[in-house]
Order: structure tokens, then sequence, then C-alpha cells
DNA sequence: ATCAGAATTGACCGTTCGGTCAACTTCACT
DNA sequence: AGTGAAGTTGACCGAACGGTCAATTCTGAT
């Protein structure tokens, strides 16, 4: 079956581009590693924008459902929102180990190498982190209802606070390779949020 | 003088390099734009690699002579590093004036693209945050003593989150080519500190 | 005026890039 | 068994890449 060639193409250029960056992973790299030839991986994809598409896609169905499992799940908003931090810096650690170096938010990463030159790309991450925004925003609406944080936070914009920050933890632990230095940081994060309890 | 024609390549890389990544930039791209022929580039410039070398060491002396004025100025500590923030986005709002786009921040893109993949590029970047941190943590030790933040604060934790919530400032604003986005995440940055005054 | 070295030119090189293609094999379905 | 689509192969293409180089011009010190 392709759907398993497809899949191993995906994961693949996914792995190296998050070790690296898109535009250093030629797809001669990508088929090489994944032992397919590059005819095959023209099969599935028309460009390689277009596998850097599957691959960020990829990242974001990971992305929301370690969202669906913490934020989305049981116990009080802030609580939530500590359980995805930690998921997240897990994952930083688990990707560690698979790619030999720490990377850093699949996302922003893409994000910050398409934004504003890649016409495509850099939107698509863009509304992900806007996506993304508006998953914290409602627990800090439901955080605010409650009087757990302070009355006048705003909760778009300490959502768009949260998400920058997730993304500064994940790049600081990329350049000193090493997860500990998020999950140092992530003691910033009830404190952001104005947190009265 | 062969020094201007020089310091027009820098300046001319650093723009394209900001505005798309170092991949995507091609020396032919910044002879172009700077009105240098190819061989004069590699007259100052031993590769691409060593021009980036020189943007990146460009960005960083703006980014220390920035924190000289700012941090290093007057006034209490926790003021100073509001300076650095507000003045940090002011470049973000300038840049995008003469880039068209908004950029990140030139340290953090460069980390984000050459960490753990480019052997000399990247432990430079990693080197310059960590120069960054040591000076918000020196801030912070004043501050403690003032007694401006919370005594259980570790000033060296809190200042690598804050260079990490800059960085997601500048990722957020790049993402969403709105320098406003940085601006409004400034509020968060007394919180982050624990702050008791 | 001379001359050495810095600066500049533009053609050129080998390689790698993203992408194409016609031919071949495998698979699902009747 | 037969058939058409899906999947796979590997050679191939033009363009763009980073980098080189011999030749030429500019410049400042003597």
């Amino acid at each position: 079956m392709g759907a398993e060639t497809r899949g191993r193409l995906v994961a693949t250029a996914g792995d190296l581009m998050q070790a690296s960056s898109f535009a250093q992973v030629g797809v001669g790299d990508v088929c090489r590693a994944a032992g397919v030839n590059k005819g095959s991986l023209y099969h599935f994809f028309d460009s390689k924008e277009d596998l850097a598409a599957a691959v960020l896609d990829a990242h974001w169905a990971r992305m929301t459902g370690l969202m669906e499992v913490t934020v989305g799940g049981e116990g009080e908003p802030l609580d939530r929102i500590d359980a995805f931090v930690a998921a997240f810096i897990d994952t930083l650690d688990q990707r560690r180990r698979e790619l030999g170096t720490t990377p850093g938010c699949p996302i922003g990463s893409f994000a910050a190498e398409f934004a504003g030159s890649h016409p495509s790309l850099g939107p698509r991450t863009t509304h992900m982190l806007g996506q993304w925004v508006t998953v914290f925003e409602r627990a800090l609406d439901e955080a605010r209802a409650l009087g757990h944080v302070d009355a006048d936070l705003d909760p778009a914009v300490a959502a768009r606070s949260l998400v920058g920050y997730v993304q500064g933890m994940a790049l600081m632990a990329q350049a000193m390779d090493d997860p500990g230095v998020a999950r140092s940081m992530a003691v910033g994060v009830r404190p952001l949020l104005q947190a009265t309890t």
C-alpha cells in the first residue's frame, strides 16, 4: 500500500526538517533517508512545498491531540494549562532522544522560517498559532469565571502571551540543546497568567 | 574604500536574511541587492557562512547597544528592563517599515535556524543568548536586593524566562505581521518576574 | 611618478537543487 | 485470468547554487 510510503515520507521529512530546517533539507535527502525514490515522492506530493504542508499538518495534528487530552481534559482550567505545558516539554524530551538534538516547537519553527516570505506556508502557520491561542483563551475564560485569575486579565491577550511564552521556552531549549531549560521556565506560566490562586 | 562596500554587503544580507532566512537567501541575491559583484563579496568574506557570521555580529552589536542604553541606564532595575522591552518592540516596528514585513528577533531567528545543525553559527547564537540572559540576571539581582521582586525568585531562571518571553513576543509578532502583538504582550513582563512592587 | 596592495570585475566551474518522465511492477477488483 | 489504476523505478533536465580566478582598476604612501 502506498499510504505507508507516504506516511514514511512525511515522518522522515518531519524529522529532518525539525532537526534543521525546511530550506536546508533537500528532497533528495528526504528520499534517501526514507528509502524511497524521488519519483515516488512526486507521486504523492506535487512539490517540496506540498510535502512541507503535509509535515506541518502532521505536527499540528499531534499538537491538537496533546491539547485535547490536557487543556480539554478534566480538572481546573489552570491545572489543565499546566498539564499541557508539562506534556509539551515531555515531547521536547522525547524528540531530543529521537533526533539527537533538541528541536524547537515544530509550528513555531516553521512560522519563523515562512512568515512574510512564503505565500502559502506562512499564513498556514499563522492560522495554527491563532487556533492555539483560542484554545488557551477558552480555558482562561473559564478560569476567570472561577476567579482563579485576576479579574482585570484580558484572556485574549494572556492566551497570546502564553503561546508566545511556550514558543520562547522551546526556542531557548533548542538553542541550549537542553529540554531542562524549558522545564525550568515552566514556573513562569502561572505568574504570567496573573493567577490569584 | 572597501569598508563601505563590506558594510553594504552586511547590511543588505542582514535585511534579506531577516526578511526570510539564511538558507533562502543566495549570495547572488545579496550581491544583486547590494549592487556588488560576486567576486567582491568573496574578497571580503571567505564563505557565505562567514558573511552570515558578520551579519549576526552586526545584529548583536545593535542589540548590546540597545541593552546598554536601557538595562545599563539609570533608574530602578525593573524600569530599565521595561525600557529595554519597549525599545526592542520599537526596533520591530522600525524594521517592519524598512523590510515591509515584521521580522522576528534577529538573534533568535538565527538560533532557531542553526541550533543543532550548524557547527559554528549555532554555538555562536547560543552564546549570545547566554550573554543576554546574564545582562537581565544582573538587573534582577539588583531588583531583588531592593526588594522589588519576590525574594524566592531565582534571578538566573527568571532572566532566562525573560529572554525566552522576548523571543516569543518577537515570534508572535512576526507570525501575525504586527508589532502590536508584541506590544500587547509586554504587560506580561512584570508578572513573569513576580514583581512585588 | 611610481608601485604595491586593496578593491573590483565578470566570466566561469562543478555540484546540487527541485522537478519530470516513460517505462515497469504491484495491487484491487470483476 | 484479465484489466486498469496505483505505486515504483532511476535516469534525466534546466536552473540556481556556492565558490573560483585571472585580469583590471583604484588608492594611498613613498
